[in-house]
DNA sequence: AATTCGGGGGC
DNA sequence: GCCCCAGAATT
């Protein structure tokens, strides 16, 4: 199909049932892209609203989040999950006040140098917020160019990310890119979901070879992943009558930076309170949670009140087992 | 090229 | 339970 003709379809297809009410797609405000684009990376859009509207009141403009105290950003992400993401988009802002005067740059190589932003996003932030002609391709493309073409590329395999780059490159239009992004996007999101597509609404389905061969469902390819491993993971319970003793973790690894029961490499000799389990992306942790002492654990703590805890950004698991527990019973029977 | 980073939605 | 999500950085 000739690349005109697809950006039109696209392109008229969005500007009818396309998402065009999104919190940041009101202003094409560049660090309003900026923002939104970090925090939909692998999340989706429902997710991401609230903690969109939060961020920008705290930190309406580039110069503002520039400003901001580690601490304050990485609160203002709990929950959000990948808090990588929070401190690149900081360390991003620094950067684009201290090299580019406080504006977002437009130029691809740029962009490119700047904190957490990569091949995707560099695309995004042009489209979004310049509508450059930049070509875009996250999951909803790849799936969308896999069912349309019928292509054998896994796209869970980055080797074949070329292909679908190569393919985005080739119907990026050179104008009305903005609405031709969103459109892929929206198609992606709405349309050509990963089950149960709607393709009876699909503007394309006369084009599509999965839809002729009935296969849509068949694609997109997908190579086959290893099964996640099981780790265990031993936390303390140090708890009196003037709190718990939470701990701040490493800028590196898991929940990076984040307040947490204190952690140890192996299982200390305490009573077994609690066990938890939470599935990541890549393995899966047993938690046991242990009963200590204030006294006996040791590093960069911080005794914190019950009723204070919701200040601090627990992972969520941790957070969830904390909630479960009888603060009054468990002091009475402590002492 | 593979691994490491969360957490929630949806079925 | 499992897949998926507006991926990037690291090894």
């Amino acid at each position: 199909m000739p690349a005109k003709e697809f950006a039109k379809i696209v392109v008229t297809w969005q500007q009818q049932h396309g998402r065009n009410d999104l919190p940041w797609q009101q202003h094409n405000d560049p660090y309003h892209v900026l923002v939104s684009e970090l925090m939909l990376q692998q999340t989706q859009v429902t997710t991401v609203i609230p903690y969109f509207e939060r961020w920008l009141q705290r930190f309406p403009d580039v110069t503002t989040l520039a400003a901001a105290e580690e601490q304050e950003v990485m609160a203002h992400w709990q929950g959000l999950g990948y808090y990588r993401r929070a401190r690149n988009l900081h360390a991003a802002a620094k950067t684009i006040v201290a090299d580019y005067a406080a504006q977002i740059p437009e130029q691809a190589v740029e962009l490119r140098e700047i904190p957490g932003i990569g091949p995707y996003t560099v695309g995004a932030i042009r489209s979004f917020a310049f509508n450059a002609p930049a070509a875009i391709v996250d999951g909803n493309v790849k799936r969308l160019f896999a069912r349309l073409f019928m292509l054998p590329y896994a796209v869970n395999h980055s080797a074949n990310d070329r292909y679908f780059w190569e393919l985005a490159e080739h119907y990026t239009p050179t104008s009305q890119n903005r609405r031709f992004a969103q459109g892929l996007l929206d198609l992606g999101a709405t349309i050509c979901k990963p089950k149960q597509p709607l393709c009876h609404a699909c503007p394309l389905q006369s084009r599509c070879r999965t839809y002729a061969n009935a296969c849509v469902e068949d694609y997109p390819k997908r190579k086959q992943k290893k099964a996640i491993p099981t780790k265990t993971g031993h936390f303390l319970l140090a708890i009196n009558r003037f709190g718990v003793c939470l701990e701040q973790r490493p800028a590196n690894g898991i929940w990076p930076s984040l307040w947490c029961l204190p952690e140890v490499s192996q299982a200390p000799d305490a009573e077994l309170g609690y066990e938890f389990n939470h599935t990541f992306s890549h393995y899966k942790l047993a938690g046991k949670v242990w009963l200590a002492e204030p006294a006996t654990t040791t590093g960069n703590l911080m005794q914190v009140p019950y009723s204070d805890l919701a200040d601090y950004g627990l992972p969520a698991p941790i957070r969830k087992l904390l909630a479960k527990i009888d603060w009054d019973e468990v002091c009475n029977t402590k002492q």
